[in-house]
DNA sequence: CTGTTAGCGCCTTCAA
DNA sequence: TTGAAGGCGCTAACAG
């Protein structure tokens, strides 16, 4: 490190003062109020010098540093950015950092991965997955305040943050009922995930709801890809009485589904209505018409896994140990009114 | 922290010898041998006890830290996230940990980053952005070793790592004009920027080089969104001689160009070849038919950073200043041979 | 209200 | 080959 080095030794001396002084004015201590003229010559000092306080040294001193670690596949997939982001402007807002350390999986690696967290000092651990499931944490991980995002752990030790699949699926499907459909489709993600069974959940709690029998012929298995969303739609098409609007399991099935109607010489948003899940910035606002789609709080999660930590590391009892988030709609262009009530 | 806190001290203590040796062991310092025993003796102790180091101490001890900042706004954007994926990588891989702090348009929020990495002891700094551009450095990056990612300053004063765009347009057009294609439009991202230009540069490089006359009425500008895709297609497509093949400066425009073609009842890939730009993982491979286009190196770039960054930290002279990453074609559906030659 | 005094855990030079 | 001692820059009791 090239950098010059202005100790508060150097600003005390200058100001002619105590290094204890200097610590006070320097990170603000009220308790015990020092003359406005003396914390003027400090500050004054400081500028002049250019001090630029030591974070090592003071996490040494004080015996707990200004970051979390965060490990994470994310930082490896382009899906779950926002929780990143959601994350570090969270910590950033306090001045504090994100440490973050991929996650492999490899095994073992996770875990090596916490050790090095562990070394760096890190006052908290948030692990997050880029898609909603369950995992295992690793042991070590347990040394600190520890929250999980987007994913959980089998016996609910750790506190989690996970999106609202259930409430989701049950808002896609109510916007199709509300706007009269009564012969809704669904094309899932890959079967047995938490996405897919609380997406799949809540459709059928948002028909019901809205006096319309769930049927299981509508509903095809997908895996998430536009290509399982293509051929799930021409199945669905093909029904001797084809349903006229279908529930995406995601915004990539959406596209695939796009692509099967469009050749059949049907148009999206007239004859057939879709809404998809994920609300994909890539993708979901480009699509023709403009995908209505669920959208997945990421920067959400990320953020109350960072506001939750704060509350652990000050030793704030929590009160909720699983913390759900809700995925609201976005609503554009590819869904119709359907015939009348 | 609730670490338990087993010093180097205690190690010594357990394994019946000072500091320095457990110190020198620990570390495979091998320039004082230390007996394999003795060595053996220490690494136990170090292991029973649950010795982890502490990385504070170690930093502000040896005034050398294993971290290097990384600014940029891209931690908020997902488009080039695979820029952080491959410098962590790099980074990782010799026990090395990014601090990533959110760069932001707000003047001086980015020299305050810089200024949070520094008092971080960060021993080099990379600033990266989303799109490949010019900026402006803040001051205070000049104080440890620097380098620009994806970005470049108006006077070359920091070594910068970015995309070959012109041989990205080369290749497009080349792609295209191997096909057999001589009537090629091309429809351009924002105009001025980098992309833009060097793309175009390329393609008009390709077509002379393939005894193709460049024809600017073919060129149409567009902003880099699939509507003006969507846009730019039917206006090339109206013209009275129109393109068979059309080079997309993005792949989402590529997407709107999709649209247009399927609309004009013609076919991708059959009718019209398209190439794209970028290789979005969310996008291209999931078009109907899979988008052939030029992929963004962006992983590479981050890894050539932090790399060239190990290099200036380490003192070793650095004799390119202005690196330049190539764009890899990815050969997928969505070009078709055209024509005899 | 301000200054003195000890460390924090580790690295490193110097002796033994 | 190993041990002793000093110091990195800062915080935090405790005096004055």
């Amino acid at each position: 490190m090239s950098q010059q080095s202005v100790t508060m030794a150097d600003v005390a001396k200058a100001a002619g003062v105590s290094r204890t002084t200097v610590s006070f004015v320097l990170n603000g201590r009220t308790e015990s109020s020092i003359p406005e003229t003396t914390r003027e010559r400090i500050n004054q000092a400081a500028r002049e010098l250019g001090y630029r306080p030591n974070a090592a040294a003071r996490t040494l001193a004080s015996k707990r540093s200004s970051w979390f670690g965060l490990v994470t596949e994310i930082a490896t997939s382009p899906f779950a950015t926002d929780v990143i982001k959601g994350a570090q402007q969270a910590a950033w807002k306090d001045g504090n950092f994100l440490l973050v350390a991929p996650s492999d999986d490899e095994p073992g690696m996770d875990q090596r991965a916490v050790e090095k967290l562990l070394e760096q000092q890190v006052g908290g651990l948030i692990i997050a997955t880029t898609w909603h499931r369950q995992i295992t944490v690793p042991d070590n991980a347990k040394l600190v305040p520890c929250v999980l995002v987007n994913c959980f752990d089998a016996d609910g030790e750790f506190p989690s943050i996970v999106p609202d699949e259930i409430g989701g699926g049950y808002a896609a499907a109510e916007i199709l009922a509300r706007a009269g459909h009564t012969n809704i489709g669904h094309i899932t993600v890959a079967m047995g995930i938490p996405a897919q069974i609380g997406r799949q959940t809540g459709m059928k709690q948002a028909l019901r709801d809205h006096g319309i029998e769930p049927d299981d012929t509508k509903i095809v298995p997908g895996d998430g890809t536009a290509d399982s969303g293509y051929h799930g739609t021409q199945a669905l098409l093909s029904q001797t009485d084809p349903p006229t609007a279908i529930f995406c399991g995601n915004d990539r099935i959406a596209m695939g589904a796009y692509d099967a109607i469009k050749e059949r010489g049907l148009r999206v948003g007239e004859d057939i209505s879709i809404v998809g899940f994920d609300d994909q910035e890539i993708l979901a606002p480009h699509m023709r018409p403009k995908l209505t789609t669920i959208a997945l709080p990421f920067e959400e999660l990320g953020m109350a896994g960072v506001s939750l930590l704060n509350q652990m590391v000050e030793g704030s009892p929590i009160e909720n140990r699983q913390i759900t988030i809700g995925c609201p709609p976005r609503i554009r262009s590819s869904v119709a009114m359907h015939g009348q009530r």
